[in-house]
DNA sequence: TTGTGTTTTATTGCCTCC
DNA sequence: GGAGGCAATAAAACACAA
C-alpha cells in the first residue's frame, strides 16, 4: 500500500454483490456509451435506487495494485487486466434521485454515523464509501459557501462602519470650521471692545488642534480644567489642553490604572498617541501603521489588503 | 464540433481520536 | 493501529460559447 489509508478490498460487497462479473460489468466499458445499464443484474436490491448510472467503482481498492488479487496469484493476469480495466474506466454520476435524497440527508445531519451510511448506501443502491465520499465533498462544499457568506457579512459591515466613520469625519470637520468661525468672531468682538487678547486666542483659526508634536507614542497632557472637580471626587467632564486647543474628554475612572489616577491627580494624564487621532493624520487609503484601529481589531495587513 | 471553464466523483496523504 | 475527517488534487462529466 502507497498511501496511509488501508483500503479493504471488500470492493462490491456494501453493494450486494461480490463476484469478478460484477466488477467487471461495472468497470468494463467496452464500445457502448451505457453498458452498465445493460449489464446490470437486476433485483440485487430492493432499492428503488438501483440500476442507476452510477459508477460501482473499487472501493478500497488501491488502483495500483490488482483489483484481482484474489484470484489465485495470476501476476500477469492482474496487471493486464488492471491495465484494460483502468484504461476504460469512468465515472458515473449519482442520478437527481439519489442527490436529493442525499442533499435529504445532510441537511438533517451533515455529519455520517457508521450506521446511517450503511442504511444510505442500502437505499440508495450504492456503496458506503461513495455514500461517505459524497458527504465528505458535500461538507467542503458547505465550507466553501460559508466562508464565501462569511465573507460578504463582514464585508457588508465593513462599508457600513466606514460610511459611519466617513460621516463622522465631515461631521467633525463641519463643527471644526464652525468653531473657527465663533472664535474668530469672538476675537473681533473683543477687540472692539477693547478687552485684552485672550490666552489662547492665537490658537483659534490658524493653530488648531492637531499641530501637536508629530510622532509620539505618548503625551503628557496637562490636564487644567478638571483638576478641581477630580479631587472633590466628582469625575466631571476634564478638558485637556494640548496643543493649544482644548478637547473635551471624559476618562472612565474604571478604566484607569494606578499611574494613570496619580498622573491625572497631578494634573497629568499620559495619553497613547492613538487616543486623539488627528483627523488630518489618518489615512483611509492606506492601513495604519500604528497600533490604534478605532475599534477595528486589526492585527496585520491582511484584514486591510483584504478591505480595499 | 471544439475548446474551455465548472462541477462532481474519487483518490491520496496526513492528522486526530479512540 | 484502524477508522474516519479534511485538504489538495486528479480526472470524468457536463455546460456553453464561438
Amino acid at each position: 500500500m502507497a498511501g496511509g489509508r488501508v483500503y479493504r478490498s471488500n470492493t462490491s460487497a456494501d453493494a450486494g454483490s461480490n463476484n469478478l462479473s460484477v466488477l467487471l460489468q461495472s468497470r468494463w466499458v467496452p464500445s457502448s456509451s451505457e453498458p452498465l445499464d445493460t449489464l446490470f443484474i437486476p433485483g440485487s436490491s430492493p432499492s428503488p435506487f438501483l440500476g442507476t448510472r452510477s459508477m460501482v467503482s473499487f472501493e478500497g481498492v488501491d488502483r495500483r495494485r490488482s483489483y484481482f488479487r484474489t484470484f489465485d496469484g495470476e501476476e500477469k493476469v492482474e496487471e493486464d487486466m488492471e491495465e484494460y480495466l483502468h484504461r476504460s474506466e469512468k465515472k458515473r454520476r449519482l442520478t437527481v434521485d439519489q442527490v436529493q435524497f442525499l442533499e435529504k440527508s445532510f441537511e438533517a445531519e451533515n455529519k455520517l454515523e457508521p450506521d446511517r451510511k450503511v442504511q444510505l448506501a442500502k437505499d440508495l443502491g450504492l456503496q458506503s464509501r461513495q455514500v461517505a465520499i459524497w458527504f465528505q465533498n458535500r461538507r467542503a462544499r458547505w465550507k466553501t459557501k460559508q466562508l464565501e457568506k462569511d465573507y460578504d457579512s463582514m464585508q457588508a459591515s465593513y462599508n457600513s462602519l466606514k460610511a459611519d466613520y466617513d460621516n463622522l469625519v465631515k461631521e467633525t470637520d463641519k463643527l471644526k470650521e464652525e468653531v473657527v468661525q465663533l472664535t474668530d468672531k469672538l476675537l473681533l468682538e473683543g477687540k472692539e471692545k477693547g478687552e485684552p487678547e485672550l490666552p489662547d486666542a492665537k490658537t483659534s483659526s490658524q493653530e488648531l488642534p492637531s499641530e501637536a508634536a508629530e510622532g509620539e507614542e505618548s503625551k503628557v497632557v496637562p490636564v487644567v480644567s478638571a483638576k478641581s472637580d477630580y479631587t472633590e471626587g466628582v469625575h466631571s467632564s476634564v478638558l485637556l489642553e494640548g496643543a493649544g486647543s482644548t478637547y473635551p474628554f471624559e476618562p472612565d475612572q474604571s478604566d484607569l490604572s494606578q499611574d494613570e489616577e496619580d498622573n491625572l491627580s497631578k494634573g497629568l494624564l499620559h495619553l497613547p498617541s492613538c487616543v486623539f487621532p488627528k483627523l488630518q493624520d489618518i489615512d483611509y487609503s492606506d492601513p495604519p501603521a500604528g497600533s490604534c484601529n478605532f475599534g477595528f481589531p486589526l492585527d496585520d495587513h491582511a484584514f486591510w489588503s483584504w478591505a480595499y
